[in-house]
DNA sequence: CGCGTTCGATGAACCGGGTAAGCACGTGAC
DNA sequence: GTCACGTGCTTACCCGGTTCATCGAACGCG
């Protein structure tokens, strides 16, 4: 049951290991017969390349990393990483590429994985997410000397290239589409305020609040949880100024806040409308289907897998802008009620 | 910014490299004050054994595989698999190991990767789900010798250990749930027929229908999207002789099954009772929060990560049982309608 | 015919660790 | 004084694939 080597295929064929070596990978110094004869044989046997015995010679690892900070228990509700990994993966497996998954609880725990694997070798780069302001990880990476690649705004990416997408922009567009309906009174369940690219939509949406002329508002912020998310809305909803807006930073916040309006007897969309940050095959499927900002989460993996692995072959690599989320209008979306609350 | 190795650390001990092994390894062979000093020196640079090398000589891959058959765009809503994921890196954590992760479009793709990941001596094993009746996978995994545990009913995983839990009898707690509550027209909207698990719970169904008198119901199969969740709802709440109660294989579709019957103007639980297979923060976000089985699903895979773990080691290795899920009732189920439709 | 060139193939070194075998030295017993 | 035995360390080779220097044979050419 052991593996077979190339010295396997060498005897078989009666050559050397070396002529086996070129043959297999393409290089000239075997006639084609010979090349013939022993990629015959190869496939016969079912051999494959070591990858361990390939790595030791100097190439890469055939592997990129991602570590993931979230408590377990707030990851399976977020479509967005299975999205992101599913993205990539379409990048590696064309260069059948593997991919790396590390599930961690903190920063520092996130750091010592990515030690570990670039130590021992096992990654050529690796795809940092959710990054903070300041994020201790991106130094780490700079003196490492390790190709990463930051799916986040390039302002805190540091020298590392960054695959990222306008959130100022979608922000202004979901405050434009809220004014034109009429809304004066909007309010916005934010994520975690470490968050970098929560910090970048705090502020566009203040600044959009202001340049169309709309009352200033809370901004809660929540650990991405359904439980958190109601505890916010239900807040907002009782204060003397109620919104009649509001705008969530993910999906389950946004189903959370759906849930916790019908709780209270308000109607969506009549009473109060609703907006979710990503959208997500949740937001089609309840009633009524949720407003939300799509975009291509995939493709933003796969770019920036593909990136890391150029960078892993020595290229010097800048970041990319993707398209901007786009509003997808559905039905949690309407004319603020005429008496205003 | 090449990374140390012992040779480097032997030449700063002034020793040699099997010196060094020894004392980087805890064997005998070398003096404590020998070994003390050349431990500092592999702290001092940062020294970590490339996994390559090590590899190449005998010792494990210390990375496990999984492979995830599902469409992209069904994975990111089901918590199932973020969730047995980061159960599996507990576990794997601890030792560690890494977690290869593959996502591919069909079982032929899924044997590809595994035949490449076996050949190439990537992983140490790899761990099975989403078994199909007479699964392809499960006798390549025999023939190659490559330790695999299987995520599922040991009646389909051959002589594979399988690790397990009693769906029959979560089924029947459910029905018997339903039955207690005075419902005598349950339904079930259940997952794809192809998989094993589905044809277990198909039977459970039928059976625990039988065994409490109850009439006998449709079981409309689905992709697990919300979509064909809601179309299956709508045909069974249009249907002459109205199922007073639905039982949904996973959340997805018992949230769609939710929306699709307040669309027709249905309360529940008042009109119609709902129990979702899978628990997740999802069934808890919404209203009415749904009753569902719930199962600690980390802890399989944990479990399973350990065994693989225990049969790459050359252990002799039986499945085991987890415990089976249990029905937390909330509220979407309730007796049905005094007038029964 | 002799010489240089090219082709096809070989042998050996190398990557970074692990490890069996061997060796020098010190200790203790007789 | 010698022999046996540990201890502490070195030497050398292994793993499997890559690569470079080398080499023999065939070939072309003057």
């Amino acid at each position: 049951m052991k593996r077979p080597t190339i010295a396997d295929i060498a005897r078989r064929a009666g050559v050397s290991k070396g002529a086996v070596s070129y043959a297999l990978n393409g290089r000239p110094g075997v006639s084609e017969e010979t090349r013939a004869r022993i990629q015959a044989i190869a496939q016969e046997i079912g051999w494959r390349p070591n990858v361990a015995a390939r790595l030791l010679t100097g190439a890469g690892a055939g592997a990129i990393g991602l570590v993931v900070c979230r408590p377990a228990r707030f990851l399976g509700v977020e479509p967005f990483f299975m999205e992101l990994i599913s993205g990539i993966e379409d990048e590696l497996a064309a260069r059948s590429c593997a991919l790396m998954l590390q599930v961690v609880a903190g920063h520092e725990a996130e750091i010592a994985v990515h030690r570990r694997w670039w130590g021992e070798g096992r990654v050529d780069g690796v795809i940092l997410v959710d990054l903070h302001a300041d994020d201790p990880r991106v130094p780490v990476m700079e003196r490492l000397g390790m190709p990463a690649v930051v799916i986040g705004h390039p302002s805190a990416s540091g020298s590392l290239p960054a695959v990222w997408s306008d959130e100022a922009a979608a922000m202004r567009e979901v405050i434009e589409h809220l004014a034109a309906l009429g809304h004066r009174r909007v309010a916005r369940v934010a994520g975690p305020a470490a968050l970098a690219h929560t910090a970048i939509r705090d502020a566009a949406f203040t600044e959009s609040l202001a340049a169309l002329g709309l009352e200033e508002a809370a901004v809660p912020h929540t650990d991405y949880t359904g439980e958190a998310g109601a505890r916010a809305t239900r807040r907002l909803l009782s204060s003397r100024a109620r919104p009649t807006a509001i705008v969530y930073d993910n999906d389950i916040t946004a189903l959370a806040g759906l849930s916790v309006a019908r709780e209270m007897r308000l109607e969506v969309p009549a009473d109060l409308s609703i907006v979710a940050w990503d959208d997500s095959p949740l937001c089609q499927v309840v009633r009524p289907p949720l407003t939300a900002l799509t975009r291509d989460i995939p493709a933003s993996g796969a770019r920036a897998a593909g990136l890391v692995l150029r960078m892993a072959a020595g290229e010097e690599i800048s970041g990319v802008e993707d398209p901007a989320a786009r509003l997808r209008p559905r039905g949690s979306t309407a004319p603020p009620p005429r008496t205003a609350p």
